[in-house]
DNA sequence: GCCATGGCTAGTA
DNA sequence: GCCATGGCTAGTA
C-alpha cells in the first residue's frame, strides 16, 4: 500500500460525525492536489477493511457525489442522522459542514 | 483502462 | 459540457 493511499484512510478515518470533507480537499491534504479521484477508488477498496467513514465525503460543490439512488438515500440518511443537513438536491452546506482538520495532526 | 473529480470554457437568457 | 489528471487494479504476456 502506497503511502498516499495509507494518508488519505488516515485523514478519512478521522472526520468527525457532524461533518464532511471533499474529494480534493483529502487529495491535496494527502499530498496529491490532483488525486481527488484516486480518493474515489481508496473509498471504494478500503472502507469496509477499515471502517471510513465514507458518507462524510462528498464533491467539491458540497453534493452527494454517487450515482444510484439507493447509494444516495444510504449516505443522506447517515449525514442526517449525525445531524447535517441534506438539502432534497443533496447538497450539504460546506461553510457550515465542511471539516478542517488541525494542521499539526497532518 | 477506470473513475462517487474538478476546474475551465462555451453558449444560452 | 468537456477533458486532463493520476494512483490503482484487472487482466494479459
Amino acid at each position: 500500500m502506497q503511502p498516499f493511499t495509507k494518508h488519505v484512510i488516515a485523514i478519512i478515518s478521522r472526520i468527525p460525525s457532524g461533518h464532511v470533507m471533499t474529494y480534493g480537499q483529502i487529495a491535496a491534504l494527502a499530498g496529491s492536489p490532483r488525486g481527488a479521484r484516486q480518493v474515489v477508488r481508496i473509498l471504494h477498496t478500503q472502507t469496509r477493511a477499515h471502517k471510513l467513514p465514507w458518507h462524510r465525503v462528498v464533491n467539491a460543490k458540497g453534493e452527494i457525489a454517487l450515482q444510484e439512488d439507493l447509494a444516495r438515500m444510504d449516505q443522506r440518511m447517515s449525514l442526517e442522522s449525525e445531524g447535517v443537513h441534506v438539502t432534497a438536491l443533496g447538497t450539504i452546506d460546506l461553510e457550515q459542514y465542511q471539516y478542517w482538520p488541525d494542521p499539526e495532526s497532518i
